[in-house]
DNA sequence: GCTGTTATGTTTACAGTGTAAATATACCCT
DNA sequence: AGGGTATATTTACACTGTAAACATAACAGC
């Protein structure tokens, strides 16, 4: 177990990933390169290899951390007796803002290209934030329908157009005009929920 | 005007768009480099400068078009009579067939980090496919309200989760177990129109 | 028709990138 | 103590985008 002692460097694991984020919000996606976290980090730019293999392995570790990230910005602020309610309107308010202050991760976690969809840390920790959204998916009264999948279609169509709404905003294809000032609970229904 | 007249090349401006899109549904978005564009377009890899600036100019180029075969995607099949319905159902399936089969192409349209967004072409071919989308959104019965912004609304709504759905599944997001075969008609509210 | 100007491509050069191989060093276990 | 392994460096290389200098073809004006 040579994760958390100081070997080497300490954990170099972990500071490349904290390097990458650094990069990511002080100079872009653009200036996210292999060789920039290894210097940020104090090594070569070769040392990278032995802990994620290639660049797509330390992309895809900066994107499930980002995916952590995201994660607790959904769940900040909330009360400790917060209804559902409460809980759907931080998660779809959180996934904004998030996106709208992380573009450079925001479209690294998104990026296929970039990443390796079956990196298995990258995959639990985007599963961990579709959790919340399955949370305050359940219940809600627009689903007429009493199907087997219905809370299914409910957690996909949450996260679909929250996805849509922040990437839209984020990217900028969305702020012409006097649309910039509308939020996504003016966009979309405030379905209430059964119980 | 030597657009289309018979220059050095010919036009090689819509050669290297063409060759970018060749490249792109062949070998992926990692393969689509300046230098592989000009070499598949017969020419040197420093003559797409003349015509684009930089890399940023090509891609915004080629992403452009991408928007364009979206807007056409979204109404491909229609026969002449068709209603609102149908041209909703043809466009919000086309939106998510498109990012399927052209999943490289796809990320490079929203991908503010490889383009320009603020290329006047570029934005000409967003908003004249965002246009479609106002088509089908007029005079849904969702929107009860009589706000003069509800149209607006519900395009942004529309354009959300039919954006969020494509990429979500585009990407991989979506694909593990049983939610595989849904398709945005089963998860979005099939909304009637007023009149 | 000839010449000057501009648009279009090429050649060359260069800094930066990711990756691989060979090598070195520190830690761990017996 | 000593061998084995994980970790990090050095070196090298092919590839990328960009810039500058140069070359060539179209066009404009006389």
């Amino acid at each position: 177990m040579t994760d958390q002692g100081t070997y080497h460097h300490g954990n170099l694991k972990e500071a490349l990933v904290q390097a990458g984020l650094d990069i990511l919000h002080q100079q872009g996606l653009s200036a996210l390169t292999l060789r920039a976290c290894a210097v940020r980090a104090g090594v070569s730019h070769t040392a990278p290899k032995n802990h994620f293999g290639n660049l797509a392995g330390l992309m895809s570790a900066i994107a499930a951390r980002g995916y952590q990230k995201l994660t607790e910005t959904m769940q900040t602020g909330l009360p400790q007796d917060a209804t559902r309610a409460d809980r759907r309107h931080a998660a779809l308010g959180g996934y904004v803002d998030f996106a709208a202050q992380n573009p450079g991760l925001f479209e690294l976690m998104f990026s296929p290209q970039r990443t390796n969809g079956d990196s298995p840390e990258l995959m639990e920790q985007a599963n961990r934030c579709f959790d919340v959204l399955r949370d305050v998916s359940e219940g809600l009264v627009w689903d007429k329908s009493d199907a087997p999948d219905a809370a299914l279609r409910a957690q996909i169509m949450h996260w679909s157009i929250v996805h849509g709404f922040a990437q839209l905003t984020a990217s900028g294809k969305l702020t012409k005009g006097e649309m910039k000032h509308l939020q996504i609970f003016d966009v979309f229904p405030q379905f209430d929920y059964k119980a």
